[in-house]
DNA sequence: CTTGATGTTCGACATACGTCTATGTTGACA
DNA sequence: TGTCAACATAGACGTATGTCGAACATCAAG
């Protein structure tokens, strides 16, 4: 379980250059069914602002990664931080490995991207 | 109740070029509870595939407005389609006017900005 | 003014969601 | 092996959310 196929978003794998988003931008044509479907994922793992303070704190922190040892100041308890992180990971969001006593966050690489094309301005 | 106040992601009139952002990119710095807040309702209001296509058909039709008969084959009744189309104007995504029998959408143009602002890579 | 078309609002309902406390699991270290 | 710390999971609970059909509001045209 180790391995997130919940949200595609990229082809796994296909270089750095040959990028496959999920979705063409908002504004260029309306979404199917299937595209929305997906891409709603994304955007509603972020839609809880426990979750976006979570996202933002492993975002910006030193080395692109946090542990959960530094994630105590978000007003909630936690087990309710893990089961956001938890969240997170299942929308493709983040990724866990665990080092020692210590499970490390870090950001999806390609996704901030994919989610920046899918709001890009013409 | 024709000026939407929920969320001013840009200082209202402020000038096309003096933009002021709600919020840092989320990898800047940690978003603070406020921030996480308000920013959170953007992305909650496209969390739900229904609203993200109504978006998206919206922000992609022709001269950059749709009217509410343009849309009927989302897969949900009228009514929840005139019910999403409310929460995406309360989340400051949209906005709506009348003219004569029809009712046309447009997406609030300075959103797209913000939000791509968000997720913007340095 | 009456009729028909276009949207919105209103209740009602099932489901999903966020949160907590209590309990497990995993690894480090005596 | 036993114990402590870090984190995850399980169950429970209240609230929010998405959906519908029915009723209402608004406008154009006879």
């Amino acid at each position: 379980m180790s391995n997130i196929k919940v949200l595609p978003l990229l082809e796994p794998e296909s270089g750095p250059e040959s990028v496959a988003p999920c979705c063409p931008p908002l504004t260029e044509r309306p979404f199917t069914a299937e595209e929305a479907e997906r891409t709603a994922r994304m955007f509603k793992a972020l839609g809880d602002p426990v979750r976006l303070r979570l996202f933002s704190l492993v975002a910006s922190h030193e080395g692109g990664e946090a542990c959960v040892c530094d994630i105590s100041d978000v007003g909630v308890s936690q087990p309710t931080v893990s089961h956001h992180l938890k969240k997170l990971k299942e929308a493709g969001l983040l990724t866990s490995e665990r080092r020692g006593t210590w499970v490390y966050y870090r950001v999806e690489p390609s996704v901030l991207a994919s989610m920046g094309r899918l709001l890009a301005s013409p």
